[in-house]
DNA sequence: ACTGAAACAGAATAGTCATTCTGCTTAAAA
DNA sequence: TTTTAAGCAGAATGACTATTCTGTTTCAGT
């Protein structure tokens, strides 16, 4: 006979949550600059229950970045793949990225960046699975362009691959350029003028 | 009667190889990831010399982001600023920075894009003097672009004050894109595919 | 050779970090 | 109502961090 159970106590949060507030700490000042005492003071999580549910800080930054992958590809890329795809699609990516980094309190930061600049060169496994992720936005990219081209709104000879990367890129720079208070202006003439080299 | 004098004990480093090193363990692993004592373990100064010389960490930085500007302009943007600057110059930087990005031990980093993601939202004096080294880039690839399109390379119409910022922008994404493990093959074809566009 | 202020190595300080431990509280099952 | 293991708050631990302090060494000027 087996008895599992006794749910003694209820938990007083919800993990998804909190899991979303330390995605947004972690992506506004990276790992080291986040510590688990912010997180635990951003969430109202006991450190007895980050550890409890999450594993450790590690562990929890993982899957903070999992969370914040599939957040990104929600909202801006998944309708890259729907077959209507068009090139005004790509260019509201953009413009809600540099409305987000220049228009908001100093809050709003780049998971990706910061785990590419502090943790990738360390980390195998964390740098192969934002790798993943980053080809997985190039791709999106490509595709887009792909459905803008059958539509005649892209050169016909343009090499959507390249191109994929190169969004990608793109909008790594940005953030970059946006953190350093580059204006609105100069960042949407940069996705002008990347998107006008692709239009028929 | 004046004496100055009698420097007791000459000192034993150069600040200038102190902080060239400095900047090297910045420039890989950031402000936060790079501690005092890293930085005494690979100069072999002493914390007293360290703090003797250069004040204290952040001050330590602000000349280590100086020297680096410095080096980046020296090495490659000074001769955009050339009357004889043509697009083969521009490929060549590119080039060069994905060389070492790719080809090094995991060694080599960017100081800006760590400033910028670290430093600047908290610290608004590093992030100007950031934004000033990012506007000169800027410039100098707009003022290479203009000899070369006085010379044909370039298109007549291109907008060469957006497209150095296109530049600068995509000079960060591909160290980002680079960290994560990029094929040197995918890199270049960011470069390519880029300039491709503003060709004749 | 002597002097003394500066250079030095490394211990000391005070703070923060991630993580674990302790004793108290809670609520589902008996 | 009692039991009890899990949830919890916050103290404790041990390893870092930046920075300062201490006592020793060095060498330009005497």
């Amino acid at each position: 006979m087996i008895i599992l159970f006794c749910m003694v106590r209820t938990r007083t949060f919800d993990p998804a949550v909190a899991l979303r507030t330390a995605v947004d700490l972690f992506a506004a000042r990276g790992y080291s600059d986040t510590s688990m005492e912010d997180i635990v003071e951003a969430t109202g999580v006991s450190r007895y229950g980050l550890y409890g549910t999450f594993g450790n800080k590690r562990e929890l930054f993982e899957q903070a970045l999992d969370v914040y992958a599939d957040g990104m590809g929600r909202k801006s890329f998944l309708r890259l793949l729907e077959p209507d795809a068009s090139l005004d699609h790509i260019r509201r990516i953009f413009h809600e990225r540099i409305a987000d980094m220049c228009c908001s309190d100093e809050n709003r930061g780049c998971l990706f960046i910061h785990t590419a600049m502090q943790l990738a060169p360390q980390d195998a496994e964390l740098k192969a699975v934002l790798r993943s992720f980053m080809k997985r936005m190039s791709k999106a990219f490509s595709v887009g362009l792909e459905s803008a081209r059958e539509r005649g709104e892209v050169r016909q000879d343009l090499d959507v691959g390249a191109a994929g990367n190169l969004l990608t890129s793109t909008m790594f720079g940005l953030v970059v350029l946006g953190r350093t208070g580059f204006s609105k202006a100069a960042l949407d003439g940069i996705v002008d003028s990347t998107l006008a080299t692709m239009t028929a």
